[in-house]
DNA sequence: CTGTTAGCGCATTCAG
DNA sequence: CTGAATGCGCTAACAG
């Protein structure tokens, strides 16, 4: 109140336009900076007069904390970073989707790394990664881990989860992608099928355990049960893009002795596929059948035979585990599995002529 | 390097695992704070031996800025928040791709938001948001601002942009809409179709000129082209979803007396009609011809006449503009305006006896 | 129950 | 060209 040693600001940058930070609160309510952050964070040994009082003057002048200050002082961000190859496939935004809406909840702030191209994935989980630094979490869909870098990670004091990848270290939310392409290709066999093709994923898979190589497990393994060979040729890269799974198919299908029935790994793939039968003249199931995988929400319009996942629920299920990390006696890390199931439909049938 | 006033770390609650300071780099180098600080950020007056030395012991001790107390002392945090209606709609997780590359090629950090609900509106945009506050910048797609919001932001040191509004205040990145729309309605019209459907967006949209509403005006101004009215009994609300969509079509064909054609405002609500057309034993373009907005990857396995829009794109200009408004004679206010362009597939067709 | 006092790690005048 | 000092806004002991 008295001005004793009121001249101290000497603001030089004038960075923020205003900003009314918690020594403006605690002045106006005749209490000190600690009674306000007390107060207003709802620690205890606060009077209740007091501390109605001070979140009135808060709310009055609507302050608001400075995250970066707090999170300077208390060493937590509240943020957790959310990692995905791309997020315009529909597959990972549905993850993302569902991981936002538990943590924002949770007054958690999201960051979006996509780590499509090598630069983003180094940016990410380098040594010197600057974001990895102001995380509190971080969420990984289907962003393989080297050893060496869960190495890395588990030494940080960085809560991860991983989604698609199964790892001693950290939480993951995974499905069983194997089984369940086993059964995705059983069905194709037990229609009478024998020659039946792959559009599978990126051919440059430095790790052998990814999803698709999970996936492309259970097909071969299918094919052994029948007694039948995995052939490379009927094996096509479609890059989980819908272009790719057309591409893929057209090249399956211009072979000399193209394939009675397809597995896609992805229903957009799938999708593609489709087209690409639809543009090669050959009628779906009559001439090739086709499964997918994921059960895409245009799936069923297209009739499409697919394993179904539910995607969203992964998410939000690694955004619980990431939020459960926090508590204070650490839960033991939890590997969450989610179902699959296949769902038949119009785009599968009996061979020509069985 | 002398034991002068060693013993000065207090080291309170140790919340970093180890994290190595500037200060440890300035030992290390035998330099100051103050020449690190200035050394790594590429700061004139540092000689080059110094600075070499610097990045090199940095590089050892794999030192990495801490970007709270960076942002604490300069007031910028490089983080920008990308606030999305939500992102498992393929639009705006396109947009949102688009948005992320450019972004995180500037090193900046995308913070996403979704808004669905009210709730995660108001977090961002009301008085006291503790997000907003941290933020450099700020890009809204189809996350349409109020007049008095407008006046916030603008007074507000953030930088914004807006993609599917336009505004005075903000650079924005839109679409002609109505144009847009006017097109597709005269192809069905030019068809000699005379009762067109109408799929369209939200019920409770409190702002009159949204992305639907523009599209909407488009296709009314068609009709009175043509000398025709508008019947509220040919609009349903899809939701801008696949499933919503699919009620909608059922909803209107299921009328006394159907449209023979249906514009659908997105391909997702366009590919949920077909759908039910499918459902209820209509034959697409045969019984009813239907046009979309969009061109969605999708889109063109169904054959599906639509309007096609680049959303990626849409997000990378906005990315670009956003990083435009920090040089530093503030650029003018741009208004980018995309293309837009009818693609007629196989969808529609003239109506029954044309 | 409340105020005082140190820092958190970095950027930045201002002297040398 | 370099270093010492100060403060960004907040939290966390530690005394009262």
């Amino acid at each position: 109140m008295t001005p004793t040693d009121a001249p101290k600001r000497r603001t030089r940058t004038r960075t923020r336009a205003d900003a009314i930070t918690i020594e403006e609160v605690a002045r106006r309510a005749n209490v000190s900076v600690a009674t306000v952050s007390r107060a207003l964070r709802g620690l205890p040994n606060v009077a209740p007069s007091t501390r109605s009082r001070v979140e009135q003057v808060a709310r009055d002048l609507s302050y608001q904390v400075d995250t970066y200050a707090s999170r300077l002082a208390t060493g937590r961000s509240d943020t957790v970073g959310l990692a995905v190859p791309n997020i315009n496939s529909w597959y990972f935004a549905q993850v993302a989707a569902g991981v936002e809406a538990v943590l924002a909840d949770a007054g958690m702030d999201v960051l979006l790394h996509s780590v499509g191209d090598g630069a983003g994935r180094a940016r990410l989980l380098s040594g010197q990664s600057p974001v990895r630094r102001r995380l509190d979490g971080l969420i990984l869909i289907d962003v393989l881990l080297t050893a060496t870098e869960i190495r890395t990670l588990a030494a940080d004091r960085v809560h991860v989860v991983t989604v698609g990848q199964w790892t001693e270290e950290f939480p993951s939310v995974t499905v069983d992608n194997r089984a369940a392409a086993l059964a995705a290709t059983r069905h194709l066999l037990d229609l009478g099928h024998r020659r039946i093709g792959l559009i599978g994923g990126s051919a440059h898979t430095s790790l052998p355990f990814d999803v698709p190589g999970h996936r492309r497990q259970g097909y071969v393994e299918a094919l052994l049960e029948a007694s039948l060979d995995y052939h490379a040729d009927l094996e096509a890269n479609g890059g989980f893009s819908v272009k790719g799974g057309s591409e893929a198919m057209v090249h399956l299908m211009s072979e000399s002795r193209p394939p009675s029935a397809v597995f896609a790994l992805s229903d957009e793939m799938a999708m593609g596929a489709l087209q690409a039968a639809g543009d090669l003249g050959l009628a779906v199931p009559g001439d090739v059948s086709i499964v997918g995988f994921d059960d895409h929400e245009l799936a069923r319009v297209f009739g499409l035979t697919t394993v179904r996942q539910d995607p969203e629920w992964h998410g939000a299920t690694a955004g619980r585990l990431l939020l459960g990390l926090g508590d204070d006696p650490p839960p033991e890390i939890s590997h969450v599995v989610g179902d699959t199931r296949l769902l038949v439909r119009s785009t599968t049938a009996p061979p020509r002529g069985h």
